[in-house]
DNA sequence: TGTACATCAGTGAACGCGCGTTCACTGATGTAC
DNA sequence: TGTACATCAGTGAACGCGCGTTCACTGATGTAC
């Protein structure tokens, strides 16, 4: 019989059974794995209904690990919000070569029921939306660079068809606050209302295609 | 000394102190306060923000009492939805009567700063919109009666200024999730950059009530 | 109207469990010589 | 190039804590007579 461990004083005793250290590549790549894993466990469960145990065992480590890594759950969480909206946006950015009409190719991008239907690899902003307005300015300024980054490149496709007042910018902004609300309210009604969900997303690309003058 | 709780076995002690057995106007009223605390600690820290004895306490009772009244939390979570939805709209339409043009008058009672800057009292489809696609059908369905509610208010008010080919309900739908995109989005960035969340707030009652023919 | 007693809303201790974080320890890597 | 050893990424047990839910029990309410 041993006592698992004395708290206070430096005599401890437990089983260390491991082995360990790790090349400095090794390591960066298990940073990405953490990053990467709790970037779709937080889309798919929410931040607040992910444990860092679960995100540890998806990436291949221990809850451990993690620390080395970041400070903290939080941290984690920003480097997945923005590792999650960077590859977004390459994805984007790589269908809009190959199209015509960019601003018809983001909205077909974005606005459409298989990216509703899978959370886990969709949008951040529309996964997470309301609850990084709860969270430390480390995630609010993840979310501001991609919603940014996003309005900026709607700005740049914006047609001026439609005779509105508005400035293309505003459109922009509204246009890229749209998608996320549209996503975002076709995923909540989808289980009770699944018809109110595919009007939802196919209202919001047809008059959002008209505001951004497709 | 003496043993709290013998396990397996019909003996027990343990001390009660209490007094008990209230009116049915009371239990009821203790039913509506349940709902309201939720209804309001949901808003502000998220539904996984917010533990039972939290709504409990902020309600005036145990978080014992909140299990007479409801079978789970997820279920006091749909009353508190749709109870704050309901408030919601009662407040909205009771502007309606007094403003000329409806379609102005929803877009301003929703798209607002003090709107953004006070969660716990706003719409709880801004609150919890990206949490409820996880919850179950129950809190779907409170969402999707609210939103549906919400639209047709809209598409009764909508008017037709905009040459747009799209129908009134195309457009109430898309003005519906807009306007609870962009308080998400809104909220989102305001920590690390408030410039921006207060374009997206001006921008989107601008563009949504050029959209809505205002 | 007065009395006897069943009902049931509410209490609070206890349940098992998982949370985020810390820390003593490991041992291959990578560096200094 | 070869050797000695400090570094540090990762492990896993333990921490204190709060979670959602259950349940034995209370006692005023409300009903049956």
């Amino acid at each position: 019989m041993v006592t698992p461990l004395t708290r206070l004083g430096n005599s401890v005793h437990c089983d260390y059974n491991v082995y360990m250290k790790v090349t400095k590549e090794k390591a960066s790549q298990h940073r990405r794995a953490l990053v990467r894993a709790a970037s779709k466990l937080f889309r798919r469960h929410g931040i607040d209904g992910v444990g860092v145990a679960d995100i540890g065992r998806e990436a291949g480590l221990t809850h451990g690990a993690l620390y080395g890594q970041f400070n903290s759950k939080q941290a984690l969480a920003a480097a997945a919000l923005t590792d999650a909206l960077d590859r977004s946006y390459d994805r984007m950015m790589a269908l809009a070569d190959a199209g015509d009409s960019p601003m018809g190719t983001y909205l077909d991008f974005f606005i459409n029921k298989p990216h509703r239907d899978d959370i886990a690899k969709g949008c951040a902003m529309t996964a997470s939306g309301s609850e990084v307005a709860r969270q430390g300015k480390n995630l609010s300024r993840a979310f501001a660079d991609g919603f940014d980054r996003f309005a900026k490149t709607l700005e740049g496709a914006m047609g001026d068809a439609p005779r509105l007042r508005s400035t293309h910018r505003q459109r922009a902004l509204t246009i890229a606050a749209a998608c996320i609300g549209a996503i975002v309210a076709a995923r909540a009604v989808a289980k009770a209302d699944p018809a109110l969900s595919d009007d939802i997303v196919d209202a919001a690309r047809r008059v959002l295609g008209e505001v951004g003058g497709v």
